[in-house]
RNA sequence: GCUGGGGUGGCGAAAUUGGUAGACGCACUUGCCUUAGGAGCAAGCGCCUUCGGGCAUGGAGGUUCGAGUCCUCUCCCCAGCACCA
């Protein structure tokens, strides 16, 4: 039977003129009698033209979205835009366009292109965010905020993208560069507006958690607040009633702290400056830091900085005068900008510590090994012994230990040293050795010994040692001993690799990388402490010396302001002395004047607006001043899904009766690159709004997918500059929406993000697909299915139906593809069965499923026809092939009823040919799984 | 470096969560049909094989009657964070 091609154009806009005219997709908000499902997609910018990458985002959770509403549910699937932005500025500036006519037209463009894929969005409730309709409301909302005092104005450092000529909020800005267009980001003084996001970071870590999120995005989220928790500590300055607040992780290593660095920011650098002996270094340092940008500072992670000499602090916990240092090392705008240096603990100390020639003082004895009960407590020593370049190791048989350094016991009343001396000699002969250095601090080791049946706690002192000669004895060992190691001589990269026990590694690392020593183990050199656990006796520590917890998050506030034109103007007016006021709601919308020039310079466009000016003196009076930055569109995108409640209504934001009904979202599908932006400020918005009674609910997604990326067909990231892009609307012309859509939907999981390469072929298979699902339905017959038909069907819809939920729509369209190989391979196709066949298509290839539909003589769309209910009994087949194993391997299979007993399915097994042989007699065990595998495991 | 997610044919991927590894599709091979067309149909398609089988899910061990799936170690890829005290 040769295959039929059909008209995908006429079919397409046909259907699609059918739906529009029916409004098939215009949700009722109020209808009660279904229940609600909110579908959303990450709203687009309006760039022009719709990529591959948007019909990937529409199409394939459109496919979700008619799924949902056939099987009765009442979804709301919208679509707006987010239409503010930077790039209509910049087409404004270039081509003189006018960035309203510019997002206009895209918008139109976009529309259209997203009607001609076949999307069920409903159009009635479109938002645009630069509609002054809409954004009043983002005016409004921001006028909440700050009367709750969550928007505020403030000086701060702040991240300037020269290029772009604006401020950019943390999140924006990636390795120090601007992430839009990779610029160096300056730092820059100034007064801008921000949103207190801080101030929720602790819900927004802890609301995370039940959320049924992938792991990945919420990780990428408790990344980005970055909570730590440790405690304030105070460092009396000497001489001064000042004191230098810093946070620390780790309080209980504060008798470790040798001095003390200041961020070259910090406030009190000035204030010490007029007693610091040398002055002009200190300037110097800091003028040479502030002239850095971001970039630079981290990437040289050489750690300089200065001393404020003739300044001294006093470290809380040993009441010493320990030196005060500003180095770059330290960041201002975390914590409070200053640190306790432990250089013993803590690696950055450490090395900083060793270019200054600062002192270490280890605070900790390491535990090493496994805790033991009732443990036998001993003296040991570990040396390590140098000569040459090269590290002594005993290599012992695997099952004693393997390689290590020289140990042994430390005998009543001996020195160590001696010990360790004595232990080189016999064990390996060399007499000639030099003590290079004692630690300061000891390893206590815990472990069982197998040969004395005892549980051991080693306390072990660490040497190191030189050979001055490889002058060598007959190393004094006992018989039975000599074929139990070797002595071998390695390079520390050997020892580091095949040393296992963690005593011994802490002792190569203690005396070849020098410190930082162990994280937790004993105090020591902790006054009273000393010999305490230090984690447990980590708050002790902290109100000993006058401390408070505390908990910091890496999270900063959001900086709102933007020096743009293109962007909600900021509700704000300043009165004759500069202080801030709302602007009260009957002057909203606060309208974008029109009449600005954009060549400003690093000021903002809005500045030359001679209409604003005198708007706001008309309004507020004489002196009265505007504000000039505009919103970052992040804010504007922060609520628009609330707006899509009430597209329409012009006095609520929202509709909070519909709101407690459709809200949170059931699923919200968007790119990844947004799991740490949009998604954290969302979150943060929608909290703020229930805390004013203005959202039903504390989290706005309930479930979150991000989606992957279609690459070009080169496996490159598509990109005019490889010349790889695929035009979506050439693909419509030839393989029409339906194959494409299809196809997207094939090439992978859709709720992991993966890249996929577009191939070509692929689209090409999909298309033969569909075209073979056309000429099947020349094919039909009224007969009634035979019971194996109606089996395959239900197969098919299970597995639709489970994999849809999971958003895997590629094993979906595999289950059609199967459903469809059975229904070619009977003689004619019964049409109830064809039926059911459309329905599950309908979803993926939304309009030759109609067409075909239709053209059965059914009136209604099938995408008003009722989604097939599976009845479970046609899933569990009268036969089963059940896998024969004898010993685990494979060795045939048999067919049996499902719930054939074992003892049925052991006969049958046996009664192949070749088993018995195979078996030599009576199993000795029988596994049966019922349905799946028989496994005969011969007699041992 | 830290954290998270991964590694399965030539390619995109499946695998009922411990029970036939590679469904489905692409590419490829062979044959058929034909007024050679980038069409259609049929068969094949992990590797080796002495045709009995044997070996295969990055690698090495382990648990188990049975491991892609669980455990230990290790290598590689991707993403996020990265001087965060």
């Amino acid at each position: 039977m040769a295959r039929e091609r059909y008209n995908h154009q006429e079919i397409e806009q046909a259907a699609q003129q059918a739906w529009d005219a029916a409004k098939l997709y215009e949700t009722d908000l109020t209808d009660a009698t279904k229940d609600p499902y909110y579908l959303l997609f990450e709203f687009p910018y309006p760039s022009g033209d719709l990529h591959i990458g948007h019909w990937y985002a529409y199409a394939i959770t459109d496919i979700y979205a008619r799924m949902q509403r056939m099987r009765g549910k009442n979804v709301l699937f919208p679509v707006g835009f987010d239409a503010f932005g930077l790039p209509a500025e910049n087409a404004a500036m270039k081509q003189g366009a006018d960035p309203k006519e510019w997002t206009l037209q895209n918008i139109e463009r976009m529309r259209r292109q997203m009607q001609a894929i076949g999307t069920s969005v409903d159009w009635s409730k479109e938002v645009i965010t630069c509609d002054p309709s809409y954004y009043k409301w983002t005016q409004w909302l921001f006028a909440k905020l700050y009367e709750q005092g969550l928007a505020y104005r403030g000086e701060a450092a702040v991240k300037w993208c020269p290029k772009d000529k604006t401020v950019l909020a943390n999140e924006q800005v990636i390795n120090g560069r601007c992430e839009r267009c990779d610029s160096e980001v300056e730092e820059k003084k100034l007064t801008q507006w921000f949103m207190k996001i801080t101030e929720y970071a602790e819900r927004l870590l802890a609301d995370l958690e039940p959320l049924p999120w992938r792991e990945e995005i919420k990780e990428a989220q408790r990344a980005w607040i970055g909570k730590s928790e440790g405690a304030r500590l105070w460092f009396p300055i000497v001489g001064s009633d000042e004191r230098i607040e810093v946070f620390t992780t780790r309080p209980d290593t504060v008798f470790g702290a040798t001095y003390v660095v200041l961020a070259p920011e910090h406030p009190l650098v000035d204030q010490l400056l007029a007693q610091t002996e040398n002055q002009h270094d200190v300037l110097v340092y800091r003028e040479a830091t502030k002239k850095k940008t971001e970039r630079e500072r981290s990437e040289n992670k050489e750690k300089t900085g200065v001393e404020l000499k003739g300044i001294k602090v006093l470290n809380p916990a040993t009441n010493k005068e320990i030196p005060l240092f500003v180095a770059d090392y330290v960041l201002a705008s975390y914590g409070t900008g200053a640190v306790m240096a432990v250089p013993a603990h803590d690696e950055r100390d450490c090395e900083f510590a060793k270019k200054h020639g600062l002192p270490a003082i280890c605070v900790i004895d390491p535990i090493t090994g496994e805790a033991q009960e009732n443990p036998f407590h001993k003296e040991k020593i570990v040396t390590l012994v140098e000569h040459d370049g090269k590290i002594l190791t005993i290599n012992w048989r695997p099952e004693l230990g393997g390689r290590l350094l020289v140990g042994g016991s430390v005998e009543e009343g001996e020195d160590p040293a001696v010990t360790a001396a004595r232990e080189i000699t016999e064990e390996t002969g060399y007499t000639d050795l030099e003590l290079v250095e004692r630690a300061e601090e000891r390893v206590h080791h815990s472990y069982f010994a197998f040969s004395k049946n005892q549980a051991v706690i080693a306390h072990t002192t660490l040497l190191h040692f030189r050979l001055k000669s490889d002058a060598r004895v007959e190393p004094k060992l006992e018989e039975n001993e000599k074929d139990r190691f070797t002595v071998e001589w390695v390079t520390k990269d050997v020892a580091e690799r095949e040393i296992h026990d963690d005593q011994h590694l802490y002792t190569l690392a203690r005396f070849t990388d020098r410190p930082p020593y162990g994280k937790d183990g004993l105090l020591r050199n902790s006054g009273a402490f000393d010999g305490r656990d230090n984690r447990e006796a980590m708050w002790e520590m902290v109100a000993a010396i006058g401390g408070e917890r505390a908990t910091n998050y890496r999270l900063r506030d959001w900086l709102v302001s933007r020096q743009r034109y293109w962007g909600c103007p900021i509700p704000i007016v300043y009165d004759p002395d500069g202080k801030p006021h709302r602007i009260p709601e009957e002057h909203l919308p606060w309208l974008l004047p029109e009449d600005v020039d954009f060549q400003t310079g690093d000021a903002a466009p809005l500045a030359s607006s001679q209409e604003l000016k005198e708007r706001v003196e008309r309004i507020f009076g004489e002196g009265w001043t505007p504000e000039y930055d505009t919103l970052d569109t992040f804010v504007d995108s922060s609520w628009y899904f609330m707006r899509y409640l009430a597209a329409q209504n012009d006095h609520e934001f929202t509709d909070l009766g519909l709101a407690k009904k459709w809200l949170p979202i059931d699923r919200y599908s968007g790119g990844s690159e947004h799991t740490t932006m949009h998604l954290l400020y969302a979150r943060f918005f929608y909290k703020a709004l229930y805390d004013l009674a203005l959202a039903p609910n504390a989290e706005p997604f309930t479930e979150r997918f991000n989606r992957g990326l279609i690459l070009g067909p080169d496996g490159q990231k598509m990109s005019k500059r490889w010349g790889n892009v695929v035009n979506p609307d050439e693909m419509l012309e030839k393989y029409g929406a339906d194959a494409v859509r299809a196809y997207l939907a094939f090439v992978g999981p859709y709720n992991e993000p993966g890249h996929y390469p577009w191939k070509l072929d692929g689209v090409e298979g999909m298309r033969r697909f569909l075209d073979r699902i056309y000429t099947l339905s020349g094919n039909l017959s009224e007969e009634a299915p035979t019971e194996e038909l109606q089996r395959a069907v239900a197969k098919a819809a299970a597995k639709v139906n489970e994999d849809g939920d999971r958003f895997k729509f590629n094993t979906c369209l595999s289950a059609l593809m199967v459903l469809l190989n059975d229904l070619e391979a009977v003689p004619t196709v019964p049409k109830s069965t064809f039926e059911s066949f459309l329905i599950l298509l309908a979803p993926f290839a939304p309009h030759l499923a109609d067409h075909l539909w239709q053209r059965l003589g059914t009136e209604r769309s099938v995408h008003s026809a009722p989604w097939p209910t599976v009845d479970p009994s046609l899933l569990v087949s009268e036969t089963v092939t059940v896998i024969v194993q004898v010993g685990g391997k494979k060795r045939g299979e048999v067919l049996l009823a499902p719930e054939a007993s074992e003892e049925e399915a052991k006969a049958a097994a046996l009664s192949l040919p070749g088993i018995a042989d195979t078996l030599g007699g009576e199993p000795g065990r029988t596994i049966y799984v019922p349905g799946r595998i028989i496994n005969l495991v011969p007699k041992s």
